[in-house]
RNA sequence: GCGUGGAUGGCAGAGUGGUCAAAUGCAUGUGGCUGUAAACCACACGCCUUCGGGCUACGGGGGUUCGAAUCCCUCUCCACGCA
């Protein structure tokens, strides 16, 4: 058999647990990070760099390559891994987040954990969503375009990855509780859709919980997708934080949701997260993350440390003759004090965002296994616990 | 020496009698970023404030005017041209 999963070890005191997935191209450890590389790049570094920082698979995105038509000619490459020239495993999304992230999302300024409340009238904008599937304009030159199930797949199918997604509709978090509903039928149908379209036999499919905030939405969502024949799960915004505190929701969701699947499937979050986000998924039985966090905070000037987010543009980082985070064996940290990356930064100099990509790669990945080698030895959540005391999140 | 054009906030550079504490860009500072329209975005950026406002400012000095960054005189400095 070409794809599999295996739970190695499964932590008493949470749900915490370290598994093997199996891809024609590799094995991938979990829980894993999965490095982001939207149109086929990481931005600031490259893939054999990432993969020896302990990445074994990594994500690129359906939407854009559909957008701009590139899917035709990566098809004759038979595939991204020709393209790209490497062979590492590798998954693509189905671009059902940008109906979120150029719809609702940007017209109202939303994340997909919300962080703001306020009167929210859900207007008819530039992304058209109905039963079929979405139309909108190409952020790359205005053409309308239009993508549903079927053609997420298709394209899916010609990119070739390892791992494809089905075609969701993310809401926004400041949606309604019955648009809430209304979409989550659309999404559970466009997933069965998703499999009637799906032909490829190497490639295996994630089927996409949602239901926005809400508890009957959110368990209805995980019980039909884990009816269906997917290979695994994958968990979807909005997160909302309607009525507080949006990081306990999401694990509220979490709590939900995964006792509910079917437990010998691996479990992604998608979109998530922050360090102190993924121990908390993790303690409730998640695999696979995938985030821009690393390496887009890379590029604004942000570092991962252990005592948290910092801002490495700041004085106090410009005189540090300290490396970026002292218990970090990465290459950049080895090598150059903060001042300098934090010097390049502030200079705008490419090199500087490809030192810091590199160290939050690094850090991120290595974070990862760390919490895999906890979990080994079953002490997760005391790691979990210790390393949450001294992470502040700002 | 003569002529001409200039001198504006950290820098560049608008403004050429009141709506100017002074556009815009850069720099600076702070905040934000969670399936990447993101090497991006937002806000702040003379001093003081009981947040009503007050004070000092457009090279220096003097003048005209109810009122001047803006007009006139003069000094200093800069650029270009001519000797």
């Amino acid at each position: 058999m070409k794809f599999s999963f295996r739970i190695l070890k499964k932590e008493r005191k949470s749900q915490a647990r370290r598994g093997l997935v199996k891809t024609r191209r590799g094995e991938i450890r979990t829980p894993c990070f999965v490095p982001v590389a939207t149109k086929g790049a990481l931005k600031g570094t490259s893939f054999d760099a990432v993969n020896k920082m302990g990445a074994e698979i990594f994500m690129v995105n359906t939407f854009h390559l559909f957008c701009n038509q590139r899917y035709k000619e990566i098809a004759k490459f038979k595939g991204l891994n020709n393209f790209l020239k490497i062979k590492y495993p590798l998954m693509t999304d189905s671009g059902g987040f940008q109906v979120f992230s150029l719809g609702s999302g940007w017209e109202y300024g939303v994340g997909k954990i919300a962080k703001k409340e306020g009167l929210y009238e859900k207007k008819e904008g530039k992304v058209k969503i109905s039963d079929d599937g979405v139309i909108f304009r190409s952020p790359y030159n205005g053409d309308k375009l239009e993508m549903t199930p079927e053609i997420s797949i298709k394209v899916q199918e010609k990119l070739g990855a390892d791992i494809i997604f089905a075609f969701d509709e993310c809401t926004s978090p400041l949606d309604s509780y019955e648009y809430h509903k209304e979409s989550l039928q659309r999404t559970n149908d466009w997933a069965q859709r998703c499999l009637n379209a799906f032909k490829a036999k190497n490639q295996v499919m994630m089927g996409i919980i949602q239901g926005g905030e809400y508890q009957d939405l959110r368990k209805e969502s995980a019980s039909f997708i884990n009816s269906l024949p997917f290979f695994g799960f994958a968990i979807g915004g909005s997160f909302g934080g309607s009525f507080g505190d949006s990081k306990s929701q999401l694990n509220k969701v979490l709590d939900w949701v995964n006792p509910i699947l079917d437990e010998s499937k691996p479990r992604h979050l998608l979109g998530i997260g922050e360090p102190d986000d993924i121990l908390e998924a993790v303690a409730r039985g998640i695999d696979l993350f995938d985030c821009v966090v690393p390496t887009r905070w890379a590029r604004h000037g942000t570092a991962l440390t252990r005592k948290g987010r910092v801002n490495i543009k700041s004085l106090k980082y410009l005189k540090s003759k300290k490396p970026i985070d002292d218990k970090c064996n990465c290459y950049v940290c080895q090598r150059y004090p903060a001042a300098y990356i934090s010097h390049l930064i502030k200079e705008k100099e490419i090199y500087g965002m490809m030192l810091l990509t590199d160290h939050n790669l690094h850090w991120i990945l290595n974070f990862m296994a760390e919490i895999r080698k906890s979990i080994k030895d079953s002490r997760f959540t005391e790691f979990k616990k210790k390393f949450l005391s001294c992470y502040k999140r700002n």
